[in-house]
DNA sequence: ATGAATCTAGTAATGATTCCTATTATTTCA
DNA sequence: TGAAATAATAGGAATCATTACTAGATTCAT
């Protein structure tokens, strides 16, 4: 099926690639409320489903019982702060040596692929335990 | 606080550890009633909670909308068959290299630990493809 | 054995997500 | 351009996993 081109869309679209937040469904949907007041919920469900299947927006399965989604499709990780439950990106600048390695483990388990969390403290968190 | 000794309970965790499955709460249930007719889900649920925190069970945060439990505590990895669902058990032969890839990991991400669910095919599937 | 602590069955409540439907918007292409 | 065809929407109902509640039963520590 082919995806039009609405309103709704776009700006869901738009505003979850402004947010660092991997927002749920329903943080998402306050969000775009601001725009177009009239939304609504099960529009913002069936929009990012779409777009995740379209490869346009990434669908997270993290632990916890909402599911988030991420406008950087881009490769990176995320980590779970044990403190807060924020969700904050991993863009470790040995990605290259990381990503090596987790490939490695893929070949040696002889598997398709990976789904990794990380756990431990966002950095609000740190700077506030110190 | 102390947990009792309950029929419910030491039937729970003897059939679990007798699983290879990681059943959710309700397919495990199902398997318990056999033993105990009566018993309810808000036990089982219940009790697999108080296990779990005690250490003597896993509770599986995996993709998918149910939680899976584990009886076996040992470390090692698990994996989603892309083909039928099912979570089976990596218990890599190779398990002490990969073990020390991913502390690298954890180590250069500086992180406390992390979760990881791999993707693939099971051992059925892959019979089947063939 | 007994009082305190814990647990149970059964049922109700919750909350995230999906489904349904009548209506509206978008796309296609004659 | 302007129907007809396709896809999307708002709003609300339904689903389903899980948690909460409660009165009565069981287990524990002494």
């Amino acid at each position: 099926m082919k995806l039009s081109n609405t309103n709704q869309r776009r700006i869901i679209i738009e505003e979850l690639r402004n947010l660092y937040t991997h927002p749920t469904a329903d943080e998402l949907y306050v969000i775009v409320r601001e725009k177009l007041p009239q939304i609504s919920l099960g529009t913002v469900y069936r929009n990012l489903e779409l777009l995740a299947d379209a490869g346009k927006v990434l669908k997270l399965e993290l632990s916890g019982k909402q599911k988030r989604f991420d406008g950087n499709v881009n490769k990176h990780f995320h980590m779970r702060c044990r403190a807060c439950g924020r969700i904050e990106d991993m863009h470790a600048d040995k990605m290259s040596e990381i990503d090596r390695n987790l490939n490695d483990l893929v070949d040696k388990l002889k598997v398709d692929g990976y789904r990794l969390e990380l756990n431990g403290l966002c950095n609000k968190c740190r700077a506030e335990e110190e």
